[in-house]
DNA sequence: CACGAGACCTGTTCGC
DNA sequence: TGCGAACAGGTCTCGT
């Protein structure tokens, strides 16, 4: 499900409370219990709840699509994938289908990771480079700006789309912002990368940021039963809009398959350079 | 280096 | 109505 304003989402939900989340900071873990054990990416199981017991809360960020838990002993490093989601509540509640993870808390609450698809994954680390090393610039990094992104894109051979969704490229966009960037853009997705324009790569820096940030504005994209709350869905302009007119020309939203992810485009307003 | 296929999983939707 | 196929917001590994 999650991307980064779905991510970001969530950060803030258990940073500031909303969505249905508690805010947590502060609180100490006072017992983990993992139902499902390939949830844990490392360390081991039985050393990942020993380790974690006893940790107070003291920040929760985001980086890509990993939301990161500051303990007093280290970092916990949560990747939804396809299905997951965290959540804090009330500790007066009923185990859900699909909790992979909980966290008792000292506050009275129970932080879950809940995850349908088992794809999912959690981090205990003393060291975040562990984790997150691998991954490119956060698209809202000043430093990224559109000459250094056509820098990036200029030695690449790949198709546009498939280098947004590489996350050692650019950290965070997934396949429904990718396309929903790309017709902002006005720029085909199997556009090869090194036929991107200085000015081409300023246009789609500009529309990454956008459709990122009114995702963020809507509290990201709420598409099935998975993920509730968001309403960017409503704001989709080809995102599983294949064969509805396209918004601006009202010529039909393709439908393609790249890299095996469905990819939706106007075949007018985007042009293959 | 770039791409496609397959794996990891469960649930929903679509076509016959 | 039933049933199998296709598909889903992600990422890793392997073979070409």
């Amino acid at each position: 499900m999650p991307e980064l304003p779905e991510v970001e989402t969530i950060a803030r939900s258990l940073r500031e409370g909303g969505r249905g989340s508690e805010a947590i900071l502060g609180a100490t873990i006072t017992k983990v219990n993992v139902l499902w054990k390939k949830s844990i990416a490392c360390p081991g199981v039985p050393e990942f709840e020993r380790r974690v017991a006893g940790a107070t809360i003291r920040s929760i960020n985001r980086r890509g699509k990993y939301i990161s838990i500051g303990l007093s002993c280290g970092w916990l490093f949560v990747h939804l994938r396809m299905s997951g989601d965290l959540t804090a509540v009330n500790a007066v509640r009923i185990l859900n289908a699909h909790d992979r993870v909980t966290f008792d808390l000292s506050s009275q609450q129970v932080l879950v990771f809940n995850d349908t698809r088992k794809f999912g994954r959690i981090w205990f680390t003393e060291d975040p480079a562990l984790v997150c090393s691998h991954l490119g610039l956060e698209p809202f990094d000043e430093a990224l700006t559109g000459d250094s992104l056509y820098d990036l894109l200029k030695s690449r051979k790949k198709r546009i789309k498939t280098l947004l969704l590489d996350q050692s490229f650019l950290a965070g966009i997934g396949n429904i912002y990718a396309d929903e960037a790309l017709f902002i853009a006005g720029i085909h997705p199997l556009t090869q990368a090194d036929h991107v324009t200085p000015l081409l790569a300023e246009i789609l820096l500009k529309s990454i940021r956008q459709v990122l940030q009114l995702g963020i504005d809507r509290n990201g994209a709420s598409i099935d039963w998975v993920y509730r709350g968001g309403q960017f869905q409503n704001d989709f302009n080809v995102y599983q809009r294949g064969g509805d007119p396209c918004r601006s020309c009202a010529t039909p939203i393709e439908r393609i398959m790249v890299g095996q992810r469905g990819t939706h485009f106007c075949p007018k307003c985007q042009i293959l350079f």
